[in-house]
DNA sequence: CGACACATGTAACACGTTACATGATTTG
DNA sequence: CAAATCATGTAACGTGTTACATGTGTCG
């Protein structure tokens, strides 16, 4: 639902063809996320669908302009000033990996473990070395410093975290953390009790 | 990919009917992400397409096993030994936002700011909550804590990284980060040059 | 009995993503 | 001319997700 806004977003600020959306929309993201221009197409017809934007005829230059309509606009302002909400959805593939991993007798966490931790080290150098050799004068430079900034906060988030995960592992004797499958229970319906508390 | 993979690599322990895997993995990711049930006869029956598992006849109880294949084993091998990699992937919502709201001249970007750490630090404190009253011992204890800590550590970085924003934002003179519309070019062909340079 | 959990399954949708087809235009 | 880019579009797929239908067995 982040492509789909940031181009929305886009538009609001004016009509825009196609093409020129993917070009506003690398400006604003630093060329980060490679954009397929298919993509831009497809949402924009289901924009269309959604009668957040509408098309234009095409011009003396062939460009198909798109408008944004007052529902569009409404749903922008709306995007633009509610926070993202992390609200239990954060289904990180990392952790629910690692948890999984760790609670499997067949698997070897701290393999893992070690795996994830050089690639996220190697990943930071990089990310540091872009960071440095980085143009930061003017909006786009800003924009990208953000965006690599950010990567760069959580791929040192994810050391640290890998770091903690480690102490957990060892603080606890080998495999102390295997999960059996539960054996079958040939009695099905209602049980005594259950109980399942969400987090957030 | 990832509520697949973990589906296949509990599969990989050994033969499970359908409500049984949901059990397994709530028990995997301490009840986190909850997981329609729904979805779980879904994928089941893509990995099935994939030649990953095979479905087995009911037994007395009404239940029906689905056994993994050696294909499937082989994936899920090479799963769990290879490191997420977050190659330019790593498609933030968050991010993305910001560096749109920052970059269009119509929106507030410090407004979203100050919406964001708001919200950002109110879940912190759920989180830290949850973390406290929670009981660390026995397998699934220890599984849940490393979920709940990731998503702490994902939090906290997430503040930093507002706060390291907050501090670009302000460093530059009022809306020096906006971006206007490129205006249109009449002429369509191939340009001078053109270098899009990606991020690792 | 009624509510509820167990259990299996189907159908549809959303978004993101890619591959492909087509044509115009400019540069080397 | 050939290659590359600009430009629009179509078709298909994958995962995640939800809503719904259906039936059984247990507990109060």
């Amino acid at each position: 639902m982040s492509v789909r806004h940031s181009l929305l977003a886009i538009l609001a600020q004016g009509p825009c063809y196609g093409y020129q959306l993917r070009h506003e929309f690398d400006r604003r993201t630093g060329a980060t996320w490679p954009l397929n221009v298919g993509q831009i197409y497809n949402t924009l017809e289901r924009l269309e669908r959604d009668s957040l934007v509408t098309r234009g005829a095409a011009d003396a230059n062939g460009h198909v302009y798109w408008e944004i309509t007052a529902r569009g606009a409404d749903e922008v302002s709306e995007w633009l000033t509610s926070p993202v909400s992390r609200g239990s959805a954060a289904r990180d593939e990392l952790t629910m990996k690692m948890a999984v991993a760790a609670t499997l007798p067949g698997a070897d966490a701290g393999a893992l473990l070690d795996a994830q931790e050089e690639e996220g080290r190697r990943r930071l150098d990089d990310l540091r070395s872009v960071r440095d050799a980085q143009d930061e004068t003017g909006p786009e430079g800003l924009a990208r410093a953000m965006v690599v900034d950010a990567m760069i906060f959580t791929a040192e988030a994810e050391l640290r975290w890998l770091q903690h995960v480690r102490v957990l592992l060892q603080r606890h004797p080998r495999h102390a953390l295997a999960l059996e499958l539960t054996p079958d229970r040939p009695k099905r319906g209602r049980p005594a009790r259950a109980a399942a508390a969400a987090v957030v």
